[in-house]
DNA sequence: CCTGAGGCTAAGCTGAGCTTAGCCTGATGC
DNA sequence: GCATCAGGCTAAGCTCAGCTTAGCCTCAGG
């Protein structure tokens, strides 16, 4: 048995706390340990080198001149090896900021908005939460979606919404009259407060008499992959549905004017803890995200730049 | 929980042997450990990290470059606190040696001698066995007695011995013919082939019809005891039993001739190890000082330098 | 004299650290 | 292509280092 092969790094720790503080009793109050289990450890110590690290008197303890020559060696060891492992390692850690949000917003807008934040910083990850799946977790941050008028004002508000009717690419020059329009099926969103009632009648004027083959699906997503697989028209929230629309190939109707609706995307956080620079900085990103879609209109990319 | 609390000093040696060698089995066998063993500290100490020290092929490794930025830290921190540890600490280690002999030399001889050996040596401490007792240690070194002629050239040759006739101080005076001499009761040790009887013969011819008051002890050391009491005369043996003799008071007797003896006083070790400096160190200063108690004829010190 | 602080020892519990066994992959030799 | 070896991995089980609590002692202060 060598005595400079020491068992446990432990030992230095307490070895070198004892001695700073000249007392067991308050190094296991710096280690969350009982001052019993510091006596131990040092007696250890003492043990495997053969000789006493301290003197001990009734109720207190010194330094010997063997401990005190032994001390500042420990202490540039421990210090060394603890400043590496925190500049190499302890930089590495990720914070990790949830985030929730409709499905539409999950599955069109968010995920470039989020890839490209990831990428500015690496240090920050989110997690994604989905409106109405069964996770119990508290988000870090809420995309909300909300039709009352002052929201516009809101101090985190995002974005506003415009309706417009989505078609495939080829379908496009076939949609020249309002009859040409009657003719394709016409998806309703279920949870949707602006069906094709409304906007026929804001576009067109009342239209008694007509019949609309209307057609009823839970989301949007699902109702722009109906229109993608040819099987009608719907209607899309822009500058939201943008990404998803571009994805599967579908543009802007022409013929149906662009139509501002009275919803309003913003975000909300708890009040009950203070906001981290990460969730902060995710907030800023998604700002300044919106305000982008909403200046180029974020039309599906094949309407306009490659992108 | 701290990244840079690393808990284990034995994750930080693994990780150091095993980036030395590229390989947990090799590191494991410089450690005594199994490879599994190795592999599961390395796996511990990468987890607390976050971060993999180590790349893994189906059979080698790879040290990553974290592993690498970390390595030189540890190897500097390890190796400072057990060179420190080494240098403080290792000197004070003492080396023990056992010395197995008689009660005699045990008693009267070496206790001086020990005493000025470990004064001169101080990381050499010796324990010295007593023959006869139940003590069952493997000595490092043996003092033997033997009364082969031959000896006289063994080459770990001792010393010789004389007899001489031991009595108090106060009772030289009264010992002036061999009458005065046979008026005390004469002690022999059970064990001794050298006994009054032998003695009388050689040094004043065949005694027929004198009876002798001999009365027999065990040990040499009981018959001195016995001497300084006032009930008797024994015979000692120079120079061994010169310190005790003084210890006791006692001094030769001039009336009866210093007498040669066949004995040798010799030094035995085990063959089945090599010697160690220290037993080679106790075996030089055994035979200095032997040399030194023949020339000055190792008599009681109150019969010659107050010593 | 009493109380509180602090070190020590003993006894008991727990999980870190070890071993063995068996599986897998890659390299090498026949 | 097959067999063998080296070496890393995981799982399961055993052991003892490391911890806690309890109680004792000494010293200092009120």
């Amino acid at each position: 048995m060598r005595i400079a092969k020491i068992p446990s790094l432990n030992w230095l720790r307490v070895f070198e706390a004892a001695a700073r503080h000249q007392s067991f009793a308050r190094a296991g109050k710096e280690l969350s340990m009982s001052a019993a289990a510091v006596s131990q450890q040092i007696l250890a110590l003492e043990t495997h080198l053969g000789r006493p690290l301290f003197e001990r008197a009734a109720n207190r303890i010194n330094l010997t001149s063997e401990g005190g020559d032994f001390l500042p060696t420990v202490q540039a060891s421990l210090g060394a090896i603890e400043s590496k492992a925190e500049s190499l390692f302890a930089r590495q850690r990720i914070d990790r900021v949830t985030l929730l949000a409709s499905q539409l917003m999950a599955m069109s807008w968010l995920p470039r908005v989020l890839a490209d934040f990831e990428a500015a910083n690496p240090a920050i990850r989110v997690d994604l939460l989905v409106e109405g799946t069964q996770r119990k977790v508290d988000p870090d941050l809420v995309i909300r979606f909300g039709e009352e008028p002052h929201l516009v004002r809101h101090p985190t508000w995002l974005m506003g919404m415009s309706h417009v009717v989505m078609c495939r690419k080829e379908d496009t020059a076939r949609i020249g009259s309002l009859e040409d329009l009657l003719s394709f099926r016409l998806y309703d969103v279920a949870s949707h407060a602006i069906g094709w009632t409304a906007l026929l009648n804001h576009n067109f004027g009342p239209q008694p008499g007509r019949h609309l083959k209307l057609e009823t699906v839970d989301t949007t997503p699902l109702s722009l992959m109906m229109v993608s697989q040819g099987l009608g028209l719907a209607i899309g929230h822009l500058p939201v549905c943008g990404p998803i629309a571009a994805a599967l190939g579908l543009v802007v109707c022409p013929f149906v004017p662009r139509t501002p609706g009275p919803g309003n995307y913003y975000l909300e956080q708890p009040q009950d803890r203070p906001q981290r620079p990460s969730v902060g900085r995710l907030e800023r990103a998604l700002q300044e995200a919106a305000h982008a879609s909403m200046r180029i209109g974020a039309q599906p990319a094949g309407a306009e730049d490659g992108r």
